[in-house]
RNA sequence: GGAGAGGUACCCAAGAGGCUGAAGGGACUGGCUUCGAAUACCAGCAGGCGGGCAACUCCCGUGCGGGGGUUCAAAUCCCCCUCUCUCCGCCA
């Protein structure tokens, strides 16, 4: 969430930053009158508090002399009532402040270019060339039922749509990737591996923004009141709420392999084929605190931690910046990494690097101290993907498909898969 | 799932309605001692959050896992929730 203090004190220029993304001001200006009205209340309840407290330091010195306290404690207990009555719509504005707050998004940060949607979305940079076909190339699903390492039939029977079996080398080369992407992060590229659990309470899908706006999105477990996570980004950012770190031991990396779930509720009809879109997927994700003035520099270096996977998979992709209007709800920067996927003629999203800079942290409390005594500070946390790895396998299929209608493996999987090719 | 015991500051821990605006110890910081250190000794050590203020090392409020309640007054009494530990049951 954003610093009330901020929107206070400088409401205008923080009303125009949340408008940059195009879609209204998020009922902001609700955020500025409960906190008024909050801050109003707060001073006649507290001056009636440091009244109840100074007689009642006075009580024992009374009862001891002997005075009678009737007429005082009758009096008291007004005050009391009143204090009570004051408390309890103190409570109501902060809550009601607070809920505002929780559905204001991040501001973009300044580089982010306007724009309603993706189609503002700046092209960075491309890697690598896409293969040209001297045959009729075949969809990533078409590959895999053909080679009997994917069968989408067979998990509608045990599920349904939007899930896939992996069967053999598929199974092995789903595994071979998500190995091959953490030794990577953990190490070359300085990660610390996190095993996380894949059910959070609500306390942690709000300290990440996904609640209270996003709650139809996500698969709910009702006899515990806990969610399945919709990406690893959920627990292990919020491994560290509530904690004050040490500046010193900044910047944290935490990468984590995971099965992500999402209902995909509104993406009826959109990718229903193949392993693009679907309710359960794995991921590889990697999480950075940081200290605030390095937090661009660790969300340059954690796009190229993502890059790097695919430069070693051999797979042309291409990097864009978001616009206002596409960001995420948490974010302040996004950097997309897409792949090349010959069956889609296009790039396909697979991996989404974000600078959240405090917002996540606010909501999440985590903060951390320069040094000792120094105030706390709130952190910045960055997370992408690194990478979907149902899409990389994809891109795997795709990309390194053969006129017989084999699968190369890409030579960094080989030592992973012990084979060079699906057959 | 059943039974019990707990959650007090960085850690351990006392407290059982007003004299606790939270004892004591350890750790930490400073002093003293020393050529320097260890030890002993002395002192400091409730932070965080919210509000006020131009600002503060200043003032106010809050605070004993979280939330309600009783009371003039709650760490302390009552209720609900939550987490941890032990035993039993079940189980990969």
């Amino acid at each position: 969430m954003l610093d009330v203090k901020q929107i206070r004190e400088n409401f205008e220029e923080v009303k125009a930053r949340v408008e940059w993304r195009g879609k209204g001001d998020f009922g902001i200006g609700d955020v500025l009158k409960y906190d008024t009205q909050r801050r109003e209340l707060l001073a006649e309840v507290e001056q009636l508090k440091n009244k109840q407290n100074t007689v009642s330091r006075e009580v024992p010195k009374m009862k001891k002399a002997g005075q009678d306290t009737t007429a005082l404690f009758a009096e008291m207990k007004e005050l009391s009532a009143r204090i009570k009555e004051l408390d309890q719509q103190v409570a109501e504005a902060e809550t009601n402040m607070r809920q505002a707050l929780l559905n204001v998004p991040n501001t973009p940060y300044k580089d982010v270019q306007f724009g309603e949607d993706d189609t503002a979305n700046v092209e960075l940079r491309r890697v690598g060339t896409p293969r040209e076909f001297d045959f009729e190339a075949k969809a990533h699903w078409d590959i895999g039922e053909d080679l009997d390492i994917l069968d989408f039939e067979r998990a509608g029977k045990i599920s349904g749509t939007r899930f896939t079996v992996y069967k053999g080398l598929g199974a092995r080369l789903e595994r071979s990737v998500v190995n091959f992407m953490l030794d990577l992060h953990t190490m070359e590229q300085g990660y610390t591996e996190i095993l996380p659990p894949f059910m959070v309470n609500r306390d942690a899908m709000t300290g990440t923004g996904q609640l209270p706006k996003f709650e139809d999105d996500m698969f709910y477990v009702p006899a515990k009141d806990f969610f399945l996570i919709p990406t690893a980004e959920v627990p292990v950012t919020n491994l560290l709420a509530n904690e004050i770190l040490n500046g010193d031991d900044l910047p944290i990396y935490y990468t984590a392999y995971t099965p992500c779930f999402r209902k995909e509720a509104g993406a009826a009809g959109r990718d229903t084929r193949g392993l693009i879109r679907q309710h359960q997927f794995n991921t590889v994700e990697m999480v950075k605190f940081a200290k605030p003035e390095d937090s661009y520099a660790e969300l340059e270096s954690l796009t190229n931690d993502a890059e790097e996977v695919l430069k070693r998979l051999g797979i042309p992709y291409r990097v864009v910046r978001l616009s206002s209007g596409d960001l995420g709800f948490s974010s302040a920067m996004t950097y997309d990494v897409e792949v090349w996927m010959p069956s889609y003629g296009r790039y396909v999203e697979i991996s989404s690097c974000s600078n959240f800079e405090a917002y996540q942290a606010r909501r999440a409390n985590i903060r951390f101290r320069r040094e000792k005594g120094s105030k706390p500070e709130f952190v910045h946390t960055l997370n992408g993907s690194g990478l979907a790895v149902g899409r990389t396998v994809a891109a795997i299929l795709e990309n390194y498909q053969q006129a017989d209608g084999s699968v190369v493996v890409p030579e960094a999987l080989r030592g992973y898969m012990g084979t060079d090719v699906i057959k």
